[in-house]
RNA sequence: GCCGGUGUGAUGGAAUGGUAGACGUGACGGACUCAAAAUCCGUUGGGCUAAUCCCCCGUGUGGGUUCGAGUCCCACCACCGGCACCA
């Protein structure tokens, strides 16, 4: 008989919609595990490769702990609005909620095909009016608790999408989603104030069991920085507030810098001998976009201000004072205080300027270079009170003596800024608030959610970077909710991040129509146990909701001060590079990749894409193989959390592979016991399956399973042994497993599916061979192996070694000066010549 | 510059300080077949060799610790990722 993978997964799909054997029970007395994995974003392209390795390998642990007695939550959605979907919409005049509709509908037929235990019932749909009106209505307690706000600031501006960007979504200067250029913009932008919450973000990882990449770029984004908060002042009396992480160098200040936008500048402007200079420098700086201002190794600029001049508190002296464009001015206080002897930018600058450069750590040369030291025990030399001292006391020393003059504070900073939280795009969430003349910005009130995206004409995004919406002045004129006067719907939607910051809670309680999620859902199912997704995300997804999850706990909507128990983290599937060198025989067809693709020319393997046209559907390989094979080569492939390279060759391994249970079939004798040769083997497998999938170790589980078939073959097997196989199995090939489990008549005799049985137990006592094969190393090299009785004592191992020839011949005229003995592993003999 | 990670056969990759290369792919040889595919069995790190006997070498490089190092320590090289004029 043949093993026809396609009926066979036509049949077992089937079953599973008709019985719905993967329902999540809220409420059941079962202990509850909750595995989630990224819901996708519905493209028009369909599912590609990278989609089944983090669900194919959720999917294995959730059906494992199902059969472990789990009442399991495996839900799906789509995070469905974005720009995608509104530019494919654009380019083929479609509306962008029909295009929604069909990409959903085919991801829904692809992940059915791979055969993925969800619970259907839960499906979660951002675009879904019922969904958003509860993202919507977050936003408002957001709002209600002041942390909403809009301002006009510089924002980051993806001139391709026409949009602004928030920071995490611009990669070295370009948007992350299109790869074009960012600019600053002037804008008024609808801001949620995350930096609030940036201290209980970083301070609040330190008890997740997440992976430590991700815990460690979340806290490089946050960007703690602690140090001393102090007010300069300038010889006009107004006060300059810096921030400083090196307080113990204020001795070593010898002229400030101010952001080229500080608000000072602007005051003192007509005061100064230099204001042309200086107007034209803050023009320049503002002109520049994000990819120039980050540009490496730049020259430091700057323009000294004429006519004021800043005094250095601790000691009385009249510093010069610049601006320039290092410094910031979003972060700290956009001014510093300049301590070049001892800082490698201020360094730079005093050498371009000529300014003088004093040494107040010791230890270094501060004419050749800025010295920072690499401990805290250097000591404080011309610096008054604080000489003699370690920095380490220094620090403390200093941010004393300046609270104690009222000039200065011990604070912390961030480098996370403000989520802006606007988009000037149509296919998103409406922002629920209207601006009245009369009231300012008012919010809708919930009864009115949600406030549904209305059907416009054109999509097209605007030069003007107004959204869509604002040409739908039927939509955008209403009554005021607080005094009912004319005013005007915010036209700006929310960004893609918006409806994927709660999705997981709404899968709680998906039907809900009085709460985003009821607190019994969610004191039952929350938090989630364990949550895989790309390391991508690290710093906009997950840390998003994050934040949303630490403010819903904060009023009282979530039980617990994080979402997510677990997190890990899958690679990248590669494909074959077209380009690669190693695809030509001769040297100048060599010569002439490596000219032409330069350093992709040495890669074997690169990212799938489109253009490279080296991008494999999951369909192709469902059809050529079935998907129990795509299934478990994704998970054979090869470590989940590196990088893996897809081989089309490699699939029919996994494919053979499941061949060879099939065929067992045949040859397995009818007895329900495990067969005493295979006993061993047996156990151990269930032991290393059973660990290696709860560390997602799914590639060596898999070996192990393939280790026990060939021993099967090699010893025969009963039908006993293949029952425990298909157990094993299941996880990975359901529908294979299931099939051969109804083949075998176990689930004749019960009723039960195998997915339902409980999952194989080890005995350790059964896992060891009687016999037990050993190295011998003399002077620890391998010289031979002997085969001892499984635990036998030194004396009976040692017999067994001296008696092995090739150990008796390195022996003569040889003494023993000291024996290793490593029980049912190995003996080292150390042997030295006989006198 | 700072912080992480990785480096193992032709190839994807295995190895709680204890027989390096499990398992898979590819290749080679054999069985079956008129033949091919599929399947089954065997071989497959390099050198030396008549030999699947010995011996030597071998996990990016150079040192070290240890009876014993892919694994631990020190120094370096290469690649990948994150952050980066963050005061």
């Amino acid at each position: 008989m043949k093993y026809e993978f396609d009926a066979i997964e036509k049949k077992w799909q089937q079953r599973w919609e008709g019985s719905k054997p993967y329902a999540a029970i809220t409420g059941d007395k079962r202990p509850k595990f909750y595995g989630l994995i990224e819901f996708p974003y519905p493209s028009a392209a369909g599912l590609h490769v990278g989609h089944p390795r983090p669900f194919t390998a959720m999917d294995v642990i959730c059906r494992k702990k199902r059969m472990e007695g789990y009442n399991v939550l495996f839900p799906i959605g789509f995070d469905a609005f974005g720009l995608p979907t509104e530019n494919f919409a654009i380019k083929n005049h479609i509306h962008p909620s029909i295009v929604t509709k069909n990409n959903i509908e085919n991801f829904t037929r692809q992940l059915k095909m791979l055969g993925y235990s969800f619970d259907w019932e839960r499906v979660v749909d951002t675009t879904d009016p019922d969904y958003y009106k509860w993202t919507q209505w977050i936003f408002l307690q957001l709002y209600k608790h002041g942390l909403a706000y809009k301002a006009t600031m510089p924002v980051n501006w993806c001139t391709s999408c026409k949009c602004v960007l928030a920071n995490e979504e611009v990669v070295e200067g370009v948007c992350e989603r299109c790869g074009s250029e960012v600019i600053r913009k002037e804008k008024s932008q609808w801001m949620l104030r995350i930096t609030e919450y940036a201290q209980r973000l970083v301070d609040d990882l330190d008890a997740l069991d997440f992976i430590d990449r991700v815990k460690t770029q979340q806290r490089n984004w946050i960007g703690r920085s602690t140090g001393a908060q102090v007010v300069f002042k300038a010889t006009t009396g107004d006060d300059i507030p810096i921030f400083t992480t090196r307080p113990d160098t204020m001795f070593g200040v010898t002229y400030m810098v101010l952001s080229p936008e500080h608000a000072l500048v602007h005051q003192w402007l007509p005061l100064l001998e230099n204001a042309d200079e200086v107007t034209a420098y803050q023009r320049v700086a503002a002109s520049k976009s994000d990819l120039e201002r980050t540009e490496l190794n730049k020259d430091k600029t700057g323009v000294l201000l004429r006519g004021v001049r800043g005094v250095n508190p601790v000691n009385g002296e009249e510093i010069p004072i610049f601006i320039s464009d290092y410094v910031l001015s979003t972060y700290g206080t956009g001014a510093i205080m300049a301590v070049p002897g001892h800082d490698q930018r201020d360094w730079e600058f005093a050498k371009k300027f000529d300014l003088p450069i004093i040494e107040v750590v010791a230890g270094g040369d501060v004419e050749k270079e800025a010295f920072v030291a690499k401990d805290d025990t250097a000591v404080m030399v011309n610096s008054g009170f604080l000489n003699g001292l370690t920095v380490r006391d220094a620090i403390p020393a200093m941010t004393k003596w300046l609270a104690e003059q009222g000039i200065g504070e011990a604070k912390v900073n961030f480098k996370l800024r403000d989520w802006v939280f606007s988009r000037q795009r149509y296919w998103g969430e409406p922002i629920p608030m209207v601006f009245c003349p009369q009231c300012g910005w008012v919010p809708l009130p919930e009864s009115e959610l949600p406030l549904v995206l209305p059907n416009v004409e054109s999509y097209e995004p605007t030069d003007d970077g107004e959204s869509p919406l604002s040409k739908m002045t039927d939509w955008v004129n209403c009554d005021c909710p607080n005094c009912g006067g004319p005013a005007k719907r915010e036209t700006d939607t929310m960004p893609q991040w918006a409806g994927s910051s709660w999705y997981f809670l709404r899968y709680m309680d998906p039907h809900n129509d009085k709460e985003a999620v009821s607190r019994a859902a969610e004191e039952y199912w929350g938090p989630v146990d364990w949550y895989n997704g790309g390391m991508e995300h690290t710093t906009l997804h997950l840390l998003y909701s994050r934040f949303w999850h630490k403010f819903l706990y904060d009023i009282g909507v979530v039980h617990t001060p994080e979402p997510y128990a677990k997190r890990t983290s899958h690679g990248m599937i590669l494909g074959n590079n077209p380009h690669y060198v190693g695809n030509v025989e001769t040297e100048e067809e060599k010569q002439a990749l490596i000219e032409k693709y330069g350093s992709m020319a040495l890669r074997q393997y690169v990212k799938m894409s489109k253009s490279l046209g080296n991008v494999v559907n999951p369909d192709d390989v469902v059809k050529a193989y079935g998907a129990d094979t795509m299934r478990l080569y994704i998970m054979f492939i090869g470590d989940f959390e590196k990088t893996a390279s897809w081989s089309d060759e490699a699939v029919k391994g996994s494919k053979r592979f499941l061949d060879r249970c099939w065929n067992l079939m045949e040859q397995a004798k009818d007895d329900p016991q495990h067969s005493r040769k295979n006993e061993a083997v047996i156990h151990r497998t269930i032991k290393k399956v059973t660990e290696d999938i709860d560390q997602l170790k799914m590639n060596t589980a898999i070996a192990a399973l393939m280790t026990m078939v060939n021993e099967f073959y090699a010893n025969g097997c009963t039908k006993g042994d293949l029952q425990t196989l298909i157990l094993l199995l299941s996880p990975f090939a359901p529908h294979l497993a299931e099939e051969m489990w109804e083949l075998t008549g176990y689930a004749a005799s019960t009723g039960v599916m195998a997915m339902q049985h409980p999952w194989p137990k080890y005995d350790e006592a059964l896992m060891v061979e009687q016999e037990k094969e050993i190295a011998v190393q003399v002077g620890g090299k391998l010289r031979a192996t002997v085969v001892i009785p499984l635990n036998a004592d030194d004396e009976t191992v040692l017999g067994i070694v001296y008696a092995n020839e090739k150990i008796a011949r390195l022996m003569e005229g040889m003494e023993v000066v000291k024996t290793i003995i490593v029980k049912n592993k190995l003996v080292n003999l150390i042997l030295k010549p006989k006198k």
